[in-house]
DNA sequence: CCGGCCTCTGTGACATTGTCACTGACGGGG
DNA sequence: CCCCGTCAGTGACAATGTCACAGAGGCCGG
C-alpha cells in the first residue's frame, strides 16, 4: 500500500529539492502496528530503529523508585520518537518509557538507513533536528510548569486540552496524577474543589466540564 | 594558534575515518571569547551559530513570570550548545537563557557550515546527536528530581558537587535557590537545618562542608 | 570613625502540595 | 446476592512555597 507521505509529514516534503529521496526512504521502511497500551520501550533500553508515527499516539513517561510517574510528552501522527534516536547515538541509557495510548501505526527505519538518510537528504535532516528541538523545548516548558506552576492551573489545562466530545473525558484520578506528576489524593482534592466551584461534575472514571471558559482562564493562571 | 582538538573533543576524533575533515572544520571556525556573567542568548532569541565550548562553562536557565529561575543544565569544555542548534532548525522559540559563569572560549560555526558538516562528516554527525541525546537525558533527570526528589537531598547533592578546595563554596542562598528552582527562604531554612546537624558551617556568602560523607549519603536519599 | 545604604540572611504566619493510613462506594462475575 | 478488585474520599500530618517583614554585615563617602 502506497501512502501519501506529503499529507502525513508535511514538513518532510516541504524541504524542496530532494524530496524524491524522502519518499523512497519512507516507501522502503517497514510499517509496524501496535495495539493500545503496549510498551514501545522501557527505561534503560537501547532501540534499533528510528520510529515515525503514522497513526495513533504514544506517551513517554518516567517512573521513580517510589512508583510515582510523570508523562514527559506525547507523540502524535507525524512525530518521531527522538528518545529512540538519542538512544541510538548517545551512550547514556534513557530513563523513560514509551507506551501506546491507542492503536498505533508507525514506520521503523533501521539505524543504518537513518544515518544514511540524515546524511544525504536535506529535508530529512532538517526534519530530524526540528523534531529534536521541539521536544527539547517542550521538556523545558514542563520543567517550568512543575517548578513554578500551580497545580489547579495545570490540572485545568489538562482537562480542557484532553476533553472529548461533549466536554467529557474518561480518565481516573490516578491517571491524571501520572499526567501531572503528582499523587492521586491531591488530584481528588483538586477535582472536589473544582466540583465545588461548579466547574466540573465527577463520576466514577469520568469527568464532565461544566464551564470551559472559566477552566481555560484558570489554566492561564486566572 | 593551532589547538589539539583531539584533547578537547575526544569524541569527535574517536569517530574513525574522516577525522581530517573535522580538524579542518574546527581549524576554520572562528574563535570567540566572552567574559564571565555574559548573556550568550536570551529567551526567544534565534541564534546564527553552532557553538562548541573550549574553555569555561555556561549555565542554561529559564525564568518564569514571577521572577523565579531554575538552572536547566550547564555546559563545560567539549560541550556544544544544543539549544542553539535547535534554535537554528526548529521553528519554536526557545524559553531559555544562557549565561557564562567564568570566562569562556568557544568556537562559532555558522549555520551553513554546520549543516554541511553534519552531512559530510560521520564523526561530527555522531557527536551532534550524542550531545543532543545527553542533554535530553539530563533534562529528563531534572524533571524527575523536581517532581519527586526531596529538597534536602538535592541541596546536599549540589553542595557536594560544587564544593571547591577545602570543601568550601562561595555562593549566596539566592543563587542556590536559582540552581534548584526554589525560593531563597527555603534554602536558608534547609541550610540552617544542615548547620544544626553539624554538616555545614555558614557565613555571609559562603558555605563550608563539615561532613562530606554524610552529605553524600543525604544526596543519595539517605 | 560614623552614618547611610545595599546586599544577604533569618523568622513567623500562612497557603499549597505531598504522604500515610485508612474507609467507603461502585460494579462485574461467580 | 455476595465477593472482590478498582476507584474515590478523608483526616492528620510533613514538606515546601509565599509574604512581609527585621536584622546583620560590609562598603563607601564624609
Amino acid at each position: 500500500m502506497k501512502r501519501d507521505w506529503h499529507a502525513i509529514f508535511p514538513q518532510l516534503a516541504a524541504g524542496g529539492s530532494t524530496t524524491g529521496g524522502v519518499e523512497a526512504l519512507l516507501d522502503n521502511a517497514s510499517e509496524i502496528t501496535l495495539p493500545a497500551k503496549t510498551t514501545v520501550f522501557h527505561q534503560g533500553d537501547r532501540c534499533g530503529n528510528y520510529l515515525l508515527l503514522i497513526e495513533g499516539n504514544v506517551k513517554v513517561m518516567t517512573r521513580a523508585e517510589n512508583g510515582r510517574e510523570i508523562v514527559l510528552y506525547r507523540l502524535g501522527p507525524g512525530d518521531s520518537c527522538v528518545l529512540t534516536t538519542a538512544c541510538l547515538f548517545s551512550n547514556s541509557r534513557y530513563p523513560a518509557e514509551g507506551v501506546t495510548e491507542s492503536g498505533v501505526t508507525a514506520l521503523a527505519i533501521p539505524a543504518r538507513e537513518f544515518n544514511d538518510a540524515v546524511q544525504s537528504l536535506d529535508a530529512f535532516r532538517q526534519f530530524v533536528f526540528a523534531t529534536f528541538g521541539d521536544h527539547l523545548g517542550s521538556l523545558i516548558t514542563l520543567v517550568e510548569a512543575i517548578a513554578f506552576g500551580r497545580l489547579d492551573s495545570r490540572l485545568a489545562a489538562h482537562l480542557v486540552r484532553h476533553a472529548g466530545p461533549g466536554d467529557e473525558l474518561r480518565i481516573t484520578h490516578q491517571e491524571l496524577a501520572t499526567e501531572l506528576g503528582t499523587a492521586r489524593e491531591v488530584i481528588s482534592r483538586q477535582l472536589k474543589d473544582l466540583e465545588g466551584q461548579g466547574l466540573v461534575s465527577l463520576s466514577r472514571g469520568g469527568i464532565r466540564l461544566l464551564d470551559r471558559d472559566v477552566l481555560t482562564r484558570l489554566a492561564d493562571g486566572h
